[in-house]
DNA sequence: TGCACGATGAAC
DNA sequence: TTCATCGTGCAC
């Protein structure tokens, strides 16, 4: 499998969050296919953690793209990201869904049991997505599909901002946590 | 130094 | 609709 070039994530947040759907996610034996995503434009969008400015969480975020962005949240869970676009702009995609490909074990649906079955933890926040142990792929073989688009799931804080659809995900596919 | 509150998931 | 559970961010 090859794994995704640094040029993939130096581009519009929106853009990578639809071309990393059908995309491989792989983490030392476990890989899984992401099905759905969200995007965070940076410090202007509202939903997102970088809309507060650059502090110690989030500091990932406004770094160089192609690097995970992992935090906990409600004190029991962790989200992964990946960060978007150039340094210095605040942006990333929220992996929301895998679909089990290989050595996942227990659900994957929703952003924190994704990383739960993925074995992804804090420990990886900040992690470059170009090595070989934490990384995603261009899958071997891949089949057609339409991407759905709505709204992100848990933002409604966010006024106007949560109502855009930058939420996708693989239309039909029984891995989505929500349609 | 203290405290309110989540980009969640599961139970009721 | 409620709750578990804790790191972060900002108020004091």
């Amino acid at each position: 499998m090859r794994t995704l070039p640094r040029s993939f994530y130096d581009r519009d947040t929106i853009l990578v969050a639809e071309d990393l759907l059908g995309k491989y996610l792989v983490h030392a034996d476990r890989a899984g296919r992401i099905v759905e995503v969200e995007a965070y434009l940076g410090p202007h969008d509202l939903a997102a953690h970088s809309a507060r400015g650059l502090t110690e969480r989030t500091k990932v975020m406004f770094g160089p793209p192609g690097h995970a962005y992992v935090y906990m949240i409600y004190g029991m869970y962790y989200c992964m990201n990946v960060v978007t676009e150039r340094e210095g702009h605040a942006s990333a995609v929220l992996l929301r869904a895998v679909e089990p490909i290989q050595n996942v074990n227990g659900r994957t649906q929703g952003p924190g049991l994704l990383c739960k079955a993925m074995g992804i933890d804090r420990r990886l926040n900040a992690h470059d997505l170009l090595s070989d142990d934490f990384y995603i792929a261009e899958p071997p073989k891949e089949k057609p599909f339409t991407i759905a688009k709505r709204p992100r799931i848990g933002v409604e804080y966010a006024g106007r901002w949560a109502k855009r659809h930058l939420r996708f995900y693989i239309k039909g596919n029984p891995f989505v946590s929500r349609l």
